[in-house]
DNA sequence: ACAAAAATAGACCAATTAGTCTTATATCAC
DNA sequence: GTGATATAAGACTAATTGGTCTATTTTTGT
């Protein structure tokens, strides 16, 4: 990698730090020149605006994400593995190793939703490739006769999403890790009453 | 109620729309000004600073929401009819004819889970209170003999919240209703699955 | 090693920010 | 109605904002 290639991603990395912690318009560009130790003009020789800047963090925040779940699940065999994997995902959302300052989707949706369609439209693109990915995964587990007929492939993606997402924020406002661990227990429970083997 | 009380109210509801859907930070006072249409030694006769007209603002809110929700759940008799219209209390997030800009406590929330305490812990307030009021319905229905006694009360009150406030996110950002349709027909689901009358 | 090109630094700018202060106006008890 | 008091108006300020521009340094292909 070239080094200008590596100052960008520096940049990239410090202001989606920034930016998932204090949303965009709550974060400054003299905060991210500080936080990745560079200047005004070379940050604006890799970024025409801010708004850029932003895109390129969502789209790094997202695809990390993105990335780790896809991992994640294919690292399990079995649907319902994978079901428990990807409700586990998140065991702690005030632990900031991974990510600092909490999830991207729900930080980027909820930021941008009514305020800047380009990023909004990304973190759709990430919903909709992970509920399509639940539901295939669903869907392979009924047709190998590892989960009930009974269930509804979408539906249960779309739940399944939604409900540790919602753990997730609740977790983070209530500073406390307890939502998301009920959430966990009372989602691996309904998984495995749909499980047959 | 007097004028300067009509003042400062007005002030506060044109703020928290802005509040809710661009964010505190990405809102400023010159765009309150203008909304309210009041002027600035005006706004700040009411409220020392931005971050208190914000408090206020986020008050104004979330007191909306809980009211709506007590009610909500006070005009039905039974648990499960009480549970069925909690998951049908927002049936389409794009419609912004109650709340303009999404859910308060979502928006709130991750606004301010790492910038503003003094908000966080009002959201904390509400999310701490629709969970309590939950458990206790479920709980209620259980010893009515009305709901399954397998169900773990507040177990099921975090999944419920959690579940509803995850689609809620997610039919913000699809720009769809389809998430929080699908959303609460599982939910439904469940709760009908759980009932004994 | 060297020149051409790319990347970086940081002074600078106009616009916007939150907030103050004085002046003017409206409210309300009497 | 009138005068004391509370409220509102809006010019003003100092700091910060996102963004530009030129000068300098660094990288890189040869």
């Amino acid at each position: 990698m070239k080094k200008s290639e590596r100052t960008r991603q520096l940049i990239i990395e410090q202001a989606a730090e920034l930016f998932n912690e204090k949303g965009v318009a709550g974060t400054s560009i003299d905060e991210v020149l500080l936080a990745a130790k560079v200047a005004k003009g070379c940050l604006y020789g890799h970024f025409q605006s801010k708004d850029e800047l932003a895109c390129a963090s969502a789209d790094y925040l997202l695809d990390k994400v993105t990335l780790r779940r896809n991992n994640l699940l294919q690292s399990q065999r079995t649907a319902v593995d994978k079901l428990i994997a990807f409700v586990e995902m998140n065991p702690n959302p005030l632990d900031d190793s991974f990510i600092h300052g909490g999830c991207p989707i729900l930080n980027f949706g909820i930021d941008t939703d009514d305020t800047n369609p380009a990023i909004r439209e990304k973190v759709q693109g990430v919903i909709k490739g992970a509920t399509r990915h639940l539901t295939i995964i669903i869907k392979d587990g009924i047709a190998a006769g590892e989960l009930s007929a009974d269930l509804s492939a979408e539906e249960f993606a779309v739940k399944l999403f939604a409900t540790m997402e919602g753990a997730f924020m609740m977790s983070r406002v209530m500073a406390s890790p307890l939502p998301m661990r009920t959430a966990i227990k009372a989602m691996k429970k309904e998984i495995i009453s749909y499980s047959l083997i």
